[in-house]
DNA sequence: CTCTGTGCAAAGACTTTGCAAAGTA
DNA sequence: TACTTTGCAAAGTCTTTGCACAGAG
């Protein structure tokens, strides 16, 4: 934990940013909920629990900050809200993601996956892949036991 | 492309919904545009040219009852518009994209791809899959002719 | 006549920006 | 001092909603 807030702080150096309280408060919270996939709201909700002082746009601007540094992901499940995905130690491409059209719940994949349709698409297509956005939509394992025997009919928008 | 008009009528119609002149114009501004990946504003201006008179909320509802019947597709590059997307004839899966990050061109993959990436969730995850969202961010062909030359540094967001 | 659909304007949700004040090297 | 960062409030962008009116069966 420490180790990774350090790591983020020479990478913020390195461009010359510095890792204020408010930015560090932010990083915290993104750490200790690392499977979350935290809107703007819930970070800005977690870290006035640390930080009460700091404000939305402070935020906001941190996590963009911290987008084009590549340490987070921003992701967008289509409900209209940008989500933050810390970005795993070492992972050399963006996780894939699991959402459940029942429950909402949002698993995430680190497994690449994607190797072989990645090389598939720079013959075939002559596109050079530099990052991907693959979400699965479906059931969960938990909502598919449920709903053998229920009749539920409950359902996320797209 | 008439055809197409009868068969999306008939699907209105089936839910009790009406193909009314507003409608038509929107489906076929999408269905002359399908390369396209146009927001909503997009079809607005396009929609405007046939049907002056039609109001850009008439727009969001007519695309919104086209996500819900599965005609189009709503679809996120990241850049916090949504975008619609006509399913194409007899698919059975929703295609993928290839998101130039230099010129922000948006090309289409019809082929699946991902049938073995699937069933390998489904046994190794548990997760019954319903639908998927694949998109990679990459160097387009025409934009890697031009970077052997030149020094573009032009950049999309996210 | 009844119910669906429409246009407009207003409201809403999420995000960004301007600016003066505070902090840091 | 010179430069970065912050908080607040205001503004912006995209989308949805309320409502009276028009339209189809």
């Amino acid at each position: 934990m420490e180790h990774r807030i350090e790591k983020i702080k020479k990478q913020l150096h390195s461009q010359s940013y510095k890792l204020t309280p408010q930015r560090e408060a932010t990083v915290r919270v993104l750490l200790e909920n690392e499977e979350d996939h935290l809107s703007a709201e819930d970070v800005y909700l977690l870290v006035k629990e640390k930080a009460p002082e700091i404000g939305l746009a402070t935020v906001y601007r941190t996590l963009e900050l911290l987008s084009e540094l590549k340490v987070v992901d921003k992701i967008n499940f289509g409900d209209g809200v940008s989500r933050f995905d810390l970005r795993k130690e070492g992972a050399t491409h963006f996780h894939h993601h699991l959402v459940c059209i029942e429950c909402g719940s949002v698993a995430e994949i680190e497994e690449d996956l994607l190797g072989e349709v990645e090389s598939q698409v720079e013959n075939q297509w002559g596109f050079e892949v530099k990052d991907h956005r693959l979400t699965f939509h479906g059931i969960c394992k938990s909502c598919q036991k449920q709903t053998v025997t229920a009749t539920t009919t409950t359902h996320m928008e797209q």
